[in-house]
DNA sequence: CTGACTTGCGCC
DNA sequence: AAAGGGCGCAAGTCAG
């Protein structure tokens, strides 16, 4: 696999360095206009080659818009980011002058481009030298194989994340609008109050007795409850839910409804649906576990009750294909726990949990799982926690270690070997006390408190940053087996339009969608060889061929 | 007035 | 005895 390394010089060129086989120093084997780079990466993609480049955000949208499509790329942004939060690499090995300005390295977004175009920090950084710091580093690791893994695959969900900015996920801005006059009434001139909105106002201030009441405001919202004589301290939905008065439904349908007004209103229409399609950006490692944040549009959390908006091109169709209960197969994958690998053999693992005799019923096991993943205690998951851990050993084991780790102040790390970033807390800047003054138990509290917290965190990055790892090789494989499904240009193609840790969207020609739903499941199959090689798990897919993302599921 | 913080809620 | 993970976003709130 050749590896061709490029980097911007100045005078607005790209030079492309490759080191021979048995060579120390690598050699400028092209010189290029930054206009004449597609077709330089066209040229070579015929063969195998491996791109490295500083930020997949720098380089891979202006190939995408030329048309260009890489196969494999080395992100040395992202890479970087892994290697040095890893206790399995020797950080002496990472150590050059321009560490820091690695570390401080953000992606590019459009506004720093449009703003900065000439003062990349990026730009200051060699990216040759980082990358033979990266390969010295991870040769070097006891961990190299599955470290390997894990910056491939990072690497190819950042060329993933471009992809998918740069197709779009179809979306119909007639539907979307349609949707909204439905539930809120017409669309108001500026920035009024919709009438449904309006109505429902109205019926809380007569409720409540507050002819003024602006029910968008918290305070006032809950001075005006608690002047009506109802017990709640906060105006959340859950806590005003328990509550019996006459007012009270008015207050949850108006919070209901101004929240899709302000979240996913007509302004998020108009800001986002561009051209029939949706648009965020995907920030891949983005969060520490290791899954993608994004920014734009809070594509994350599209709200279900737009979902009909997002609908396939004519002659299209849209594949929505989620894991059942990823994380909970992971944590027995990674455990190497034979008796919760063989719950995780039924469609339903919760269901396969009962079935093997652990808990009564399926809301007892999906608590007491969840519980143990999150470090929840209180009420049921905190009564189902000694059975589970007497029937799944090792899952439950696993998971309370990483917690009494997290309670020392240690690293943990995902399977694939991402760490955990080191806590910060006052409580774990110094060993702990074992005597102290009376007078000074309340912080000793509250840094036993603090200490749990973090527990509950490290806890939940093992799971929660494997489940991610698993993710990223299902798009990394899906990715490749899509592109072998159609001809031409990507978008021509099926490609991949949206990815929500455990869900992804392909739009894809019609007549190739049971293709599509093959190499979905295909590509699920191989993230578990490739997490945990011989040992078991099923991860089964709910797939669904829609025009709609609604109709999924 | 701006900017930082809080509240509340959507998703996994 | 108590102990619930990770995000992004908009609007309200409040200090300077």
């Amino acid at each position: 696999m050749r590896r061709i390394l490029l980097r911007r010089i100045p005078g607005g060129l790209v030079e492309a360095v490759e080191r021979s086989a048995g060579e120390e120093v690598p050699a400028v084997v092209a010189r290029v206009p930054l206009e004449e780079l597609p077709d330089h990466v066209r040229g070579h993609e015929g063969a195998a080659v491996r791109w490295v480049w500083d930020d997949t955000t720098r380089w891979y949208p202006g190939l995408l818009a030329a048309g260009v499509r890489v196969q494999r790329c080395t992100d040395l942004r992202l890479s970087h980011a892994v290697l040095r939060r890893s206790p399995a690499v020797d950080q002496a090995l990472l150590a050059g002058t321009d560490t820091p300005g690695w570390d401080a390295l953000a992606p590019a977004g459009d506004a720093d481009a449009a703003l900065f175009p000439l003062a990349d920090p990026a730009d200051a950084l060699d990216a040759a030298a980082e990358d033979a710091r990266q390969q010295a580093a991870l040769a070097a690791s006891p961990q190299r194989g599955r470290l390997a893994l894990l910056l491939a695959a990072e690497s190819s969900g950042a060329l993933t994340a471009a992809e998918m900015t740069a197709a779009g996920l179809p979306w119909r801005a007639d539907v979307h609008d349609r949707l909204l006059t439905d539930l809120l009434g017409p669309r108001p001139a500026g920035g009024a109050r919709p009438a449904v909105l309006e109505r429902l106002a109205g019926e809380i201030r007569t409720g409540l007795a507050a002819p003024r009441l602006n029910p968008d405001s918290p305070v006032e919202l809950l001075r005006a409850l608690q002047h009506a004589g109802l017990p709640v301290e906060d105006t959340r939905s859950w806590t005003l839910e328990r509550i019996e008065h006459p007012a009270v439904p008015a207050v949850l349908e108006y919070k209901r409804l101004a929240r899709l007004l302000a979240a996913n209103g007509w302004a998020w229409l108009d800001t986002w649906a561009r051209d029939g399609r949706f648009r965020p950006t995907f920030l891949p490692g983005g969060v520490v576990t290791g899954r993608w944040a994004s920014s734009g549009g809070g594509a994350l959390s599209v709200p279900t009750v737009v979902r009909p908006a997002a609908v396939a091109d004519d002659g299209w169709r849209l594949v929505v294909a989620d894991v059942a209960q990823l994380e909970p197969r992971v944590l027995a994958g990674m455990s190497g726990d034979t008796a919760m690998a063989e719950a995780a053999r039924a469609a339903d693992l919760y269901e396969g949990m009962v079935a093997g005799g652990a808990v009564a019923t399926r809301t007892e096991a999906k608590l007491g799982i969840l519980g143990a993943m999150y470090g929840g205690t209180r009420g049921e998951s905190g009564r189902m926690l000694p059975r589970l851990a007497r029937r799944y050993p090792r899952a439950i084991g696993l998971v309370e270690e990483a917690a009494r780790a997290g309670e020392r102040g240690e690293v943990v790390t995902t399977l694939l070997g991402r760490g955990s970033p080191p806590p910060t807390g006052a409580w774990a800047q110094r060993p702990v006390d074992l005597g102290e003054a009376p007078e000074e138990s309340a912080p000793r509290a509250d840094r036993d408190r603090d200490r749990r917290a973090w527990g509950r965190f490290t806890r939940n990055f093992v799971v929660q940053g494997t489940g991610a790892e698993w993710a990223l090789c299902w798009l990394a494989d899906l990715r490749n087996r899509l592109w072998e499904l159609g001809e031409g240009r990507l978008e021509h193609r099926p490609h991949l339009v949206f990815f929500l840790h455990d869900e992804v969207l392909v739009h894809t020609p019609e007549e190739l969608a049971p293709a599509v739903v093959t190499a979905v499941h295909a590509s699920a199959a191989e993230a578990g060889r490739l997490l945990f090689g011989s040992f078991g798990v099923d991860f089964p897919l709910d797939v669904a061929v829609v025009r709609s993302w609604a109709d999924a599921g």
